[in-house]
DNA sequence: CGTGCAATTGAAAGTACTCAAGCCACGTGG
DNA sequence: CCACGTGGCTTGAGTACTTTCAATTGCACG
C-alpha cells in the first residue's frame, strides 16, 4: 500500500503551459485546436461518436457515469497536462464536463493514435500514462470498496494536498457534490466527514474551499486505518 | 453503460493453449519459462521486487491488496491468456494467488518490456489491453461507488456467464469470500444477495458452485437498477 | 435586505456489517 | 459403517454506518 500512495505521486503541471502540444516532453505533430470549455459545460456524452482526444491546458475536466436512478459516479478529475478521451472506443464511455472554466487541446483521435502508434517513444509514454492510471484506478477500488466515509474524505485531501505539492494548504477546486461522486457518497456524508476531521483537529477551513492540513502524516495514518477508525 | 458491458465481453480462452507463447497471435521471443502455482498459493507479495511478469496458461490467478485490519481487495482475477505483472513498476503494488491450480508462462520483465518497446505491433497490442483493463477496473468503480450488494452480485454472474459464454450453466470457479472481495462486500452479504436473486427466481443453484440464470436479460436489468432495487 | 445556491446539520429509515449459530458435504479414524 | 471433525456456506439477531428527507445556515449577488 505504501508502494501504491507513492506511485500516485503526481507531479505538478505548470499553471500556464508549454506553447506547443507535447507530451512528457515528446513533440505531437498532429494536428490540434484549441477550445474553451465554461464550468458545468458538457464536453461530450456518454455514447456520443468519439472523433477527438483532448489535452487539458488549464482549468479542471471531469469524466463520470450517470446511473439510471441519476446519480452520478466520477470516474477521473484531469488537470492540467492530463490527456483524456484517448483510451475511448468508436464511442464515449463516460460524459465529460468542466469542472472550472478550461482550456483545451483537441486532437483528433484516429491521426493522434496513428502518431503513437508510429513513434516507439511516444507509445512507450502511453504505455506509462495507462499503467499510472491504471494504478489510481485500482488505489480508488480499494477505497470504494474498503474503506469507510472519513477513510476516503482523509484520502481524497491527501491526494489533493500531494498534487498541490503546498502542504499545509489545499484549495479544493471541487464542489461537495463533486467530491461526493467521486468517492461514491453522497454529500451529506462528505460533509459529516469533513466535519468530523474538524473535531479531531486534523484538518480547518479558512473557507469553504480552502483547507490547512497541519500535519498530513496523520491525516495519512487516518487515510489508511492506522487508528479504529471504520 | 451500455458500452461498457458490451466492451466487457471476453473472447472465451480455449482449455488447454496454444504451444508457445504469444499474445494475440503475436509471437513473442522474450525467453519464458513454465510455473505450476497450487490453489491458494502465493506467486508474489504486495512490496516484492517484480522481475516476472506472467500470463495464464490455466487456471485462475487473483491479485488483491490487504488492508491494516486483514480485509482484502480483490484488484482482478485473471484467466487463460492473461497477462499480469506487467503493468508494476519496481516492486508489486498487488498480492497474487492462485484461486485454482494454475499453469504459468514466466517471463523476464524486462526483457518483454523490452521487446514490447522495439515492436510497435506488440506496443498496440498493449495498450490495447491496458485500456480495455482500464475500462473494467473503471466500471467496477461505478459498481463499488453507487451499486447495491444485491446489484454488484448480480453483475458480478453476468459477467461470469458472458466469459463462459455458456449461457444458462455458469461454474463459478471462486469461492464466496473472493466474491466478498472481489465486490467489497462481506461473505455473509454475498449469500444473503445470491439468496434474495433465488427468492426472485432470477437464478437457481444445482450445487454452490453451479448457477443456472434462466434469463440473463432479467439479471442483467437487475444489475443496472431497472427495478426498485437500491 | 430578499433571493438563490452551496454547505451544513438533524432525525428517521435503510443497508450492510458483526457476531453467533446452524447446515452440509466431505474426509478421517475408530 | 458410522461418529466425528473440518471447512465452506447460509441464516438470524442486533448494531453501526450511510442514506434519505427535511430544515437551517451562510454567503454572494442584485
Amino acid at each position: 500500500m505504501s508502494t501504491l500512495s507513492a506511485l500516485a505521486q503526481k507531479k505538478i503541471a505548470p499553471l500556464v503551459n508549454n506553447i506547443g502540444p507535447d507530451i512528457g516532453g515528446l513533440q505531437l505533430t498532429a494536428k490540434s485546436t484549441l477550445k474553451r470549455l465554461k464550468a458545468g459545460e458538457t464536453l461530450y456524452l456518454e455514447g456520443d461518436t468519439a472523433p477527438y482526444c483532448y489535452q487539458v491546458i488549464s482549468g479542471i475536466v471531469k469524466e463520470f457515469n450517470t446511473l439510471s436512478d441519476g446519480r452520478r459516479q466520477v470516474i477521473e478529475f484531469y488537470n492540467a497536462d492530463d490527456i483524456f478521451g484517448i483510451s475511448e472506443l468508436h464511442s464515449q464511455l463516460h460524459t465529460a464536463e468542466g469542472v472550472t472554466d478550461c482550456l483545451l487541446r483537441c486532437f483528433d483521435r484516429n491521426a493522434l493514435v496513428h502518431e503513437i502508434a508510429s513513434s516507439p517513444q511516444l507509445s512507450q509514454r502511453f504505455l506509462d500514462m495507462l499503467m499510472l492510471r491504471l494504478h489510481r484506478v485500482r488505489e480508488r477500488l480499494v477505497m470504494l470498496g474498503r474503506m469507510s466515509s472519513v477513510q476516503r474524505v482523509a484520502a481524497f485531501l491527501v491526494r489533493l494536498s500531494k498534487e498541490q505539492a503546498t502542504t499545509q494548504h489545499i484549495i479544493v477546486m471541487v464542489s461537495r457534490q463533486e467530491i461526493a461522486d467521486h468517492l461514491g457518497l453522497t454529500i451529506e456524508t462528505v460533509c459529516r466527514a469533513i466535519t468530523e476531521l474538524k473535531k479531531r483537529g486534523l484538518i480547518s477551513m479558512a473557507s469553504k474551499r480552502d483547507f490547512s492540513i497541519p500535519e498530513i502524516n496523520l491525516l495519512d495514518d487516518i487515510a489508511h486505518g492506522e487508528h479504529g477508525v471504520h
